[in-house]
DNA sequence: ATATACATACCGACCAGTTGGTATGTTGTC
DNA sequence: GACAACATACCAACTGGTCGGTATGTATAT
């Protein structure tokens, strides 16, 4: 029997706990003694680990961040050889996703950061990393793109891949409003039109 | 001296002081203490008018729904002749009213019904209630747009109009995250190419 | 005109429960 | 035996909410 396993991973069940719970309730509801309850630990085990509420907040964006990181990574939309292909792909991808409750597929950091951009300066930041580098991976295909049609576009890759994360950020808020994941899936619909109509056939003479 | 003045009128500055308060902390974060010291008014005056925190939250987006509906009914976008003018001057018009500080420019309703959609379902569905009400006021002149343009689309005036609030939503939670407005407009704009290429010429022959 | 009756608006002390956080153990490991 | 990883007990501050009370307005009957 590991009972090293039982020891040390307390860090671990508090992080995987506050990604559900968090998402449930948001942040500020969110107790120390209920994080504890849903990890099954102690409030000791709790502050030793974090010196304060909020840095478990900023630990739990930084944790999302490495989990979507590798599902994103290992996700089979990588292997298009175009890369708008590749980009549909992705936001296919986030479409698949949207299974089971509104709270098991909402985005952890979109929720924190309504709560504390105005309070907590440290997750803010740490939640607008999480975002922005996911933005910032889609970078690359969007280039691409741009170049394989010779796009001269008044945009900036940049731009629209920030572009794909608010539409999905705000998806999940229209979800979270209805109480159901099809507007959501509507939403990415339109996004993926748009792309379509940027980048499909035409597109470069229709833009200047 | 209107003495009356000073009698009765603690609510409307409970909800005005909501508005400001829970923009900027967010709706678990806001004490009843905390909105009775902005409001310049007592706890008892709180209780007298609202029987609970939860009601407040639904009054506050009630509130909401009624000050975001005058300004946009009397903005001028609605002067122009063609519909999709009328779109696209809606979206400027949202885009100008980037102005100021980000708990300022942001929305209520979206901000509270991620804090609350799980937990408080009357909130929940006030802040639905004020995000599709605004939305489907848009839906006539996407109708309009669409019968000018004989566009036999394989989507919904309904779901665009939704789109339109997803943007605007996740802009706002982009902004938040990013400190600062500039997000959110670029955002705006993508959204507008959208629509200018989903209406714009040769579009009908575009879609099928 | 005035007394009675009642309703509305508001005040502020108070309450029980919860909050984030601390101080002090205990236990296993190198 | 030192140190990390927890557990337990506890605390002051704050939480949403209650409650007895007061000031003011209004309808009605006399």
């Amino acid at each position: 029997m590991p009972k090293v396993a039982t020891r040390q991973d307390a860090r671990q069940k508090l992080l995987d706990a506050a990604l559900s719970v968090i998402r449930t309730k948001g942040y500020s509801a969110t107790s120390v003694d209920e994080l504890c309850a849903a990890a099954g630990v102690t409030k000791g085990a709790f502050f030793h680990h974090f010196k304060s509420k909020e840095e478990l907040g900023v630990a739990a964006a930084n944790h999302w961040s490495q989990i979507t990181g590798a599902l994103f990574a290992q996700a089979p939309y990588h292997e298009h050889a175009d890369p708008l292909a590749r980009i549909i792909g992705y936001l296919e991808f986030r479409k698949a996703l949207l299974q089971g409750g509104v709270p098991e597929f909402t985005c952890l950091v979109g929720t924190m950061v309504q709560e504390s951009y105005e309070t907590a300066p440290a997750i803010r930041e740490a939640c607008n990393a999480s975002i922005s580098d996911h933005a910032a991976a889609l970078e690359p295909d969007i280039e691409a793109a741009m170049r394989d049609r010779a796009l001269a576009a008044d945009w900036s890759a940049a731009s629209l891949a920030l572009h794909t994360q608010a539409v999905l950020q705000g998806a999940f808020i229209l979800a979270k409003a209805k109480g159901g994941a099809a507007v959501a899936a509507d939403s990415i619909d339109h996004l993926i039109r748009y792309l379509k109509l940027l980048f499909g056939p035409g597109a470069a003479e229709r833009q200047s």
